[in-house]
DNA sequence: AAAGCGTTTGCTACCGGGTGCAAGCAGGTG
DNA sequence: CACCTGCTTGCACCCGGTAGCAAACGCTTT
């Protein structure tokens, strides 16, 4: 690694000595409400200004405690609706004076490990965006002394301490649920993507919830590997094929929009199937191409800007750090 | 901004009044390589793993003036694409030890911004990751001093000692030509979503080039406002309302798969026409949907691995820094 | 037992800022 | 003109590490 000896930056005492003062002063002209003249400050600035001088943020967040860093863990690059989400995130935080330390959680380095570096990094806080983790994992973690707050975004937190913002999936289920009952569906399948994770039981949960309080029983159960469209398309295949026509699920409900557009793609082009004349599909997440004319999807999209604010509220204080559950809107398209 | 005061990390200092030994030989215990006797070592990791201490990466990027952290900047969030390469880049920055700061450009935060910012952090380089800037706003930034070193993603540079990694378009696009011509296509369109940047004048011109090789001397082409499945749409509806049947180009080569699909899309739900009989079609990116049953769209993809080991090869100085370009490869599916 | 040598350990100085206190300085007051 | 008050400025010390030198140590050699 080049290190950045060769261009080595101004640092406040060469500043200083051009402007013929102390290197505090020209501290305080760099720090808005601190005392100093209006000469001394226009001084040091011209100074500043000619040398090209800025300060240093490592020194002064080793001096202050606050590094204004904020890591930010992602572990599923498949799903494309992390994209807006990242956009967002990174806007609004760096509006906020912040930025996002990105983390890839994989194989190789995993919550504990990221954990630790985010923490040897003195990130104010962590953000974990809907990455799937053990909480027992993480609890162990957070007994540990001096890690830095985390805050979960998307997803669901059983931690102790650890705030979560979440799109309200009870509200989101009940209106697809209203929406599948008007359109006169009656016989319900579910997709999930990871039955382990705790906001996928969640919603499944919901859904039959819904489905039973307005009399129908019965919900056929799908899942796929992973959240991917061939997974998508791998476990509808599956389903068809081993169904018989007349037995069949008029309406599918997929965890998410990928797994849907996968989904979408085996009945139509496996099975030559009508969408929605023959079965019925329902996402969630609204990505970008649902409402393309090749899937004109119905879905469900989160409040994303909402969520952001909120976590963002929570790390910089402004708001309570409690679990927020906040309602998103349905999007009906031509596939119910 | 909550500081983390409350929880103080344990120090090499206080580390080292548990075990009995100067804080240097506490640090010396984490530093690979450094002469300490096995005995001492051994005291001060029990005594660091019952104060739970681990070295402020703070602290230490001060002192050796190496922060191990690259600034990634992004602009264009509506690309797809942007996922896997960012999945790739910072699963390869943290194998080598290093960690990405996702740096957002937008109007709030521009390249001037950012890199000043990227500065004041010190990272240790900046990786402009398909960005549009204008080269002048840049250079301008080069002269002034100490500014971290820049390495151009997925874009061409023409920064005087600022590298680049880029797929070979001239390869791509006379492979893509060839193919187009051995299919018989014989009226050729191009569409472009940011005419401004060069690497969209120069896959065009390619283009337009190897056509005129083969004897095709006349390419339609069309724009978009910007890289969006809409946007794709909109170009392509307008071309088709003011064109005749007869007189119709056979083949559209967009600049990348999401104005391809949104193209597609259009073609078959808004003009009732089929792809590839009618028209067909070929993206750039090969991302994830291409692939579906529902578009199977030609596209041509971009060697994300190479690229990146490339491009973090120069950071940390195992490959010479200069531009590199790299060939991709070519994915024909049902579209042509 | 003293000298010689390599390893281990401690120390000073430093990275580039921030904090809180005390000295310096101005202007207003009696 | 001395005195008080309040703002401005300088200073010592600190944040938590790293670099390089010098002292201390253990061991072999003569």
């Amino acid at each position: 690694m080049r290190k950045r000896e060769t261009v080595r930056r101004t640092t406040a005492k060469e500043v200083a000595a051009a402007a013929g003062v102390s290197k505090w002063t020209v501290i305080r002209a760099f720090t808005p409400g601190s005392s100093i003249t209006d000469e001394s400050k226009r001084r040091v600035m011209e100074a500043a200004a000619a040398l090209n001088y800025s300060p240093n943020l490592l020194a002064r967040s080793l001096a202050t405690n606050s590094t204004r860093q904020v890591a930010v863990f992602v572990d599923d690059f498949r799903n494309p609706q992390k994209l807006p989400f990242l956009e967002t995130l990174t806007e609004r935080l760096q509006a906020a004076g912040l930025v996002a330390m990105l983390i890839n959680i994989n194989n190789h380095f995993d919550h504990v490990h990221a954990l630790l570096h985010a923490d040897q990094r003195q990130v104010d806080a962590v953000i974990l965006f809907g990455t799937a983790f053990r909480d027992e994992t993480l609890t162990d973690r957070q007994l540990g002394n001096g890690m830095p707050p985390m805050f979960v975004l998307a997803r669901d937190s059983q931690i102790d301490g650890v705030p979560a913002v979440v799109c309200d999936a009870e509200l989101a289920l009940r209106d697809i649920v209203d929406h599948l009952h008007d359109r006169g569906y009656r016989r319900p399948g579910f997709m999930s993507g990871a039955p382990a994770l705790s906001t996928a039981l969640r919603r499944r949960q919901h859904f039959t919830d819904f489905w039973a309080g307005k009399g129908v029983s019965e919900v056929e159960l799908l899942s796929a590997e992973k959240y991917s469209a061939e997974a998508g398309a791998d476990s509808v295949r599956q389903y068809l094929s081993q169904s018989t026509p007349g037995n069949r699920i008029d309406v599918l409900m997929c965890e998410n929009d990928i797994l849907a557009l996968g989904a979408m793609d085996e009945i139509r082009g496996g099975f030559g199937l009508r969408v929605p004349d023959d079965i019925a599909i329902v996402g969630f997440d609204n990505y970008e191409l649902s409402g393309s004319s090749a899937y004109s999807l119905t879905t469900y999209e989160q409040p994303r800007h909402e969520m952001i604010d909120a976590i963002i509220g929570m790390i910089v204080g402004s708001i309570k750090a409690e679990t927020m559950t906040l309602p998103g809107k349905m999007i009906v398209r031509k596939s119910t």
